[in-house]
DNA sequence: ATGGTGGTTCAACCA
């Protein structure tokens, strides 16, 4: 059971690419944040068309995150708890079935947090605050769980091409570190560096100053596995190809296997 | 080097 995280930046611009990705590398689960589309105007019948169902929780212009499935999408939390002030698009929570078992599965955007001396900062760490409060409910229960998405939070030095130049900024902030590693001292396996231990594992090129040319990349989009889901876990990547596309997103798909039939 | 690029929506915001 393949799961993959991917923030396309806007669904409309790249409907494409996500089916022709869709079709050729056949996920069974796939997380999508950055969809910037109100649930209404989600073009969910060409994904449904090639096998998928389709959840999503959007907003206009902005944000917005979506699962999609090969089989059945159950128990769908709409919203990260913790704050019903909050209306930012940022989180959906469900159950894949998937054979014999089932998965809860994340699709999450956290805050970009810039600049950090406006309120956009303490917006991210309040809302770490509560995804680490409710990551710990989570590992109450008995199913395999794993929180997708991007967490615009650079976890080490190794994680960046350039750990000098993000000194300054919201994704490498000692408290935004500090908030990650919180979360996964909870319990959790960030399971692409536990599987690639030596190799930095970029996942986002900005698409400036030719960022991806000279693979001046970042870590930022992470799976988060609970210990039912290590369990199972056999192998995890970055499909770095789809940055090479036409029109890509700066961000590219992250994916784990699971050993469920 | 205080820019540079891209998406959504339509002047400005977000990343």
């Amino acid at each position: 059971m393949k799961i993959v995280t991917w923030n396309i930046n806007g669904i409309k611009a790249r409907l494409n690419g996500l089916t022709t990705y869709l079709k050729e590398t056949s996920p069974d689960v796939v997380c999508l944040q950055e969809i910037k589309s109100m649930d209404a105007g989600f073009p969910r019948e060409a994904i449904e068309e090639i096998g998928y169902t389709v959840v999503t929780h959007g907003q206009k212009g902005f944000n917005g995150v979506a699962i999609i499935a090969k089989s059945d999408i159950e128990d769908i939390i709409i919203g990260l708890p913790g704050d019903d002030s909050d209306v930012q698009a940022r989180y959906l929570e469900a159950t894949v079935i998937n054979g014999g078992g089932a998965v809860r599965i994340a699709s999450l955007f956290l805050p970009n947090g810039n600049p950090i001396d406006t309120e956009k900062f303490p917006y991210k760490l309040s809302w770490m605050d509560r995804l680490e409060a409710h990551a710990r409910e989570l590992l109450n229960g008995e199913m395999p769980t794993i929180l997708a998405g991007d967490y615009n939070v650079i976890p080490q030095p190794v994680d960046a091409k350039r750990p000098d130049v993000w000194t300054g900024d919201a994704l490498f902030q000692p408290k935004s570190r500090a908030a990650f590693r919180r979360l996964v001292n909870l319990g959790w396996t960030d399971y692409l560096r536990t599987c690639h231990p030596d190799t930095p594992e970029y996942t986002f090129w900005d698409y400036q100053a030719g960022a991806w040319q000279k693979d001046n990349g970042i870590r930022i989009d992470h799976l988060l596995l609970s210990p039912q889901a290590v369990d199972v876990a056999q192998s995890a990547g970055v499909d770095r190809f789809t940055r090479g596309w036409e029109k890509p997103s700066d961000h590219v798909p992250v994916w784990v296997e699971l050993a469920l039939s």
